[in-house]
DNA sequence: TAATTAAATCGATAAATATCGATATGAGGA
DNA sequence: TCCTCATATCGATATTTATCGATTTAATTA
């Protein structure tokens, strides 16, 4: 069983990794083929492949196959998914009024 | 020296830890004592320091200081930031075309 | 069918991170 | 000044993740 948190955690580490932040800035300017995006890093075949599936399974990308080729992109659909979390993650429901557990003086 | 890649991914590791995520969540509430989410959260009282240490790095908390405690709130700016990078990230730029460097027949 | 090739998967290793308990720091109050 | 308490830091360990090279898979072409 998999909790919201645990979810959302996996939808973010799309964006923890230096090199993941690389191949979508590649894909802001289209689809690319992986042997493209190979070509502009410097990492291997298998490590892109792994970056890929983290990328594919948090949804901001999508892939379509055509002959012996990937084609990446990115997914318009996970794209608003990831950023109306992060939004809704960062804002507040508040009536402010800070407190602290361990207060008891005044 | 950072690339703006190592920069950003120190930004988004803000939000792929699933208890960063639960703290993030008890702050839209408003400013809490550390004391409270300790009270909150299963995790020992050295381990919650060092999620808000990473909270407070990426920008996306802030800390105010009083007497012996410490309150950690969402920072209105730190928050924009986060946001705003992520919706660029994931912003096409394009003129869209496929392509791919292995090509050579048609 | 056999050889080629793009991409995924596997197995191993190294690096990064989360977690804990213990200790240090620093402010407050007695 | 000494004690207490909230939080930070340290050191160790376990887990996770990134990376690589080798192999497998699946599609293509000769």
């Amino acid at each position: 069983m998999s909790t919201v948190y645990e979810i959302n955690a996996k939808i973010f580490k799309a964006f923890c990794d230096e090199n993941r932040l690389r191949i979508l800035e590649l894909l802001q300017g289209g689809e690319k083929c992986a042997c493209t995006l190979q070509d502009e890093l410097p990492i291997g075949q298998s490590t892109l492949s792994h970056h890929m599936k983290i990328l594919l399974e948090s949804g901001v990308v999508e892939v379509r196959k055509d002959k012996k080729w990937s084609y990446y992109s990115l997914s318009d659909k996970g794209s608003v998914v990831a950023t109306e979390k992060l939004s809704m993650l960062l804002t507040k429901n508040y009536s402010d009024q800070a407190q602290c557990a361990c207060e008891s003086e005044a």
